[in-house]
DNA sequence: TATCTTATTGACCACATGATCAACAAGTGG
DNA sequence: CCACTTGTTGATCATGTGGTCAATAAGATA
């Protein structure tokens, strides 16, 4: 194999190191969890001291709440971007419930239920968590709204249906953390619950 | 104050050792969360060495594992108790939904939550959440069941009700622990929804 | 009272964490 | 080409973890 040679140092930019920090922190803890993302990982991943990351950021509780909410964000903008594709807002709204629960992002559903538990005794992070939370369910609600305006969905309260089926979507992925009833039934349940809030026939979520 | 002596060794039967270690692990768990249950904190608590500790349990892991369990299938069984005394089966769902949502569980809650996480990674303790989990679907299905046989309820399908609610509790008391939402709408939203379920007026869930 | 079983101690080990800081050197500006 | 700014290292600190084990002594037994 590869002797690690001399480790050589490189000298970059700050604004580069601290992308290198933010890009690695994001990387393991979703390969291994918040409570993965340690100084030393981190420094390891970028081939750096870890001296020189401790440099670079006020502390790990910021790292972690930072890296939160980096992951997060990114996982909402992308289910948005995707879903926007549809043309419909039975088909987007369908399409939202299929990718959240298809068992294909345990490793956010794992940060995500991490960010509740660290988050019951740590002030900073609880207040990121709670940001990103207002965006899905403001995301959710809108999508509802948009399709209640396009005469699509009844006229029930949609901010109340999405907390519903965000709560949903929370609960049955940290259920599915530990392979607890982790099947496409999750998908079926939910889509039959959700029909019936927006008083509209299942089918019509499929898409 | 008083000097902490001389710590005077005490012996006890390896029976009475082995309640005191897990009534310390459960005490812990409660107040500082199952991360905070350390071998040297078990130990303090009873006033013992951590060795000794040590020489009663297989390893923490273990530990954790079982005062989750103790703890969990405590609050089922107390739960169970409290609502035996209401009359019918609508009142005693109604006040299920209040007592898990009251806020007033929140240690009990951040052991669930912390549960799925480590859960994620630690098939011992996995397996143990699913246990308990199971127990509180089938307590809940067996009383929308009672429901409906006493002509209560409609006749939906108790098995997915009872998923649906566990979800939502789930949910909602993760989301509960950052302090989102946590407010007394978490049991008008979830009555509301459970009425609906059931088939029956929200005002019936009340107690 | 003397003996002996065994519950208990406390000193370890190996390892991990976050954090600090003097010393070093890479690469830029003079 | 040299000097100097500053990004970077690596050793070190104070703590924390789970776990092991020979030595000790409590308390029951004879």
């Amino acid at each position: 194999m590869t002797q690690a040679s001399r480790p050589q140092r490189v000298r970059k930019s700050p604004d580069e190191r601290r992308r290198e920090v933010a890009a690695a922190a994001r990387e393991i803890a979703l390969a291994e969890g918040l409570d993965g993302l340690t100084l030393r990982a981190v420094a390891a991943r970028i081939g750096v001291a870890p001296g020189l990351v401790a440099h670079y950021i006020p502390s790990m509780d910021d790292l972690v709440a930072d890296t939160f909410g980096d992951i997060v964000a990114g996982e909402l903008a992308g289910i948005v971007e995707l879903i926007a594709g549809e043309p419909d807002a039975a088909g987007r709204i369908g399409m939202l419930v299929d990718t959240v629960l298809d068992g294909g992002r345990r490793d956010v559903t794992l940060v995500w239920v991490q960010g509740w538990a660290l988050g019951a005794r740590n002030d900073a992070l609880a207040a990121r968590v709670r940001i990103e939370m207002d965006a899905w369910q403001q995301a959710i609600a809108d999508e509802i709204v948009r399709g209640q305006q396009a005469g699509a969905f009844g006229h029930e309260d949609a901010d109340a249906v999405a907390w519903h089926l965000l709560a949903m979507f929370d609960g049955l992925g940290a259920q599915g953390l530990v392979r607890w009833r982790d099947d496409p039934d999750r998908t079926a349940l939910t889509r039959r619950v959700l029909a019936g809030l927006l008083d509209v026939d299942p089918a019509v979520l499929e898409r």
